[in-house]
DNA sequence: TATTTATATGAACAAATGTTCATATAAGAA
DNA sequence: TTCTTATATGAACATTTGTTCATATAAATA
């Protein structure tokens, strides 16, 4: 009979991830994996703009877009300058970007 | 006052994505955006392995693991070869293998 | 055919998610 | 200060998601 008390680690290669890279990992696919948060990066992608901008650009209410700009930058995927009471949000993650932008023309063939 | 007749389309630039790719973009992303199946696909990265080894290893029950890897079967990210009663699943997207172990990557530092 | 092994499936449930609505905050202008 | 404009916030709600449990299917073997 083999030995019952090997632990997992013991007995296994580099096929696991720690817990930390794991939450970070799936947190930032997380961001885009809602079509909302992936249509506001692709529009900061090209230009930075206010709140209220990308909210009429893509036909969204103001609060649903100010909840995932949070969500967005919580994560540092945005980031913002202040003009008077105007927020001017841009992109602030080129590999993210990146990602993104593969990913789009991945899916366009 | 302006034309209120103006479409969007008509107005804007090439800023948002059409239906059918931004669903394609986020199916993609919501794959990769959940622990359990980061762990599954990091798994098949190294190898191919039966819905038994991948449950063992990974220290899930079976049927979550099954549940996961039909929904990345959906998407075609894993394909599996048969031997018997035993299906051996492995990785069928090089694009979404290489996006994952470059955020793994990116995510250690 | 009956049994065993490996995997798939579906219902049920809890947890997480995204939007809406109402309202709060913050900054500039009157 | 009061009003206006721009944005943030939080509760409520419906929807989606991931796991579990029980059970079904499928293939190999006795």
């Amino acid at each position: 009979m083999e030995n019952e008390f090997i632990h997992q680690e013991e007995n296994s290669e580099h096929n696991d991830l720690d817990d930390e890279t794991l939450f970070l990992v799936s947190q930032t696919f997380k961001a885009l994996s809602d079509p909302t948060r992936i249509r506001i990066l692709y529009l900061l992608s090209h230009n930075e703009y206010s709140v209220n901008e990308i909210a009429k650009k893509l036909n969204l209410s103001q609060p649903t877009v100010s909840h995932q700009l949070r969500f967005l930058k919580n994560l540092r995927l945005v980031k913002y300058r202040r003009e008077g009471t105007t927020l001017y949000y841009s992109h602030d993650d080129d590999h993210v970007m990146h990602m993104l932008h593969q990913t789009i023309e991945h899916s366009k063939h």
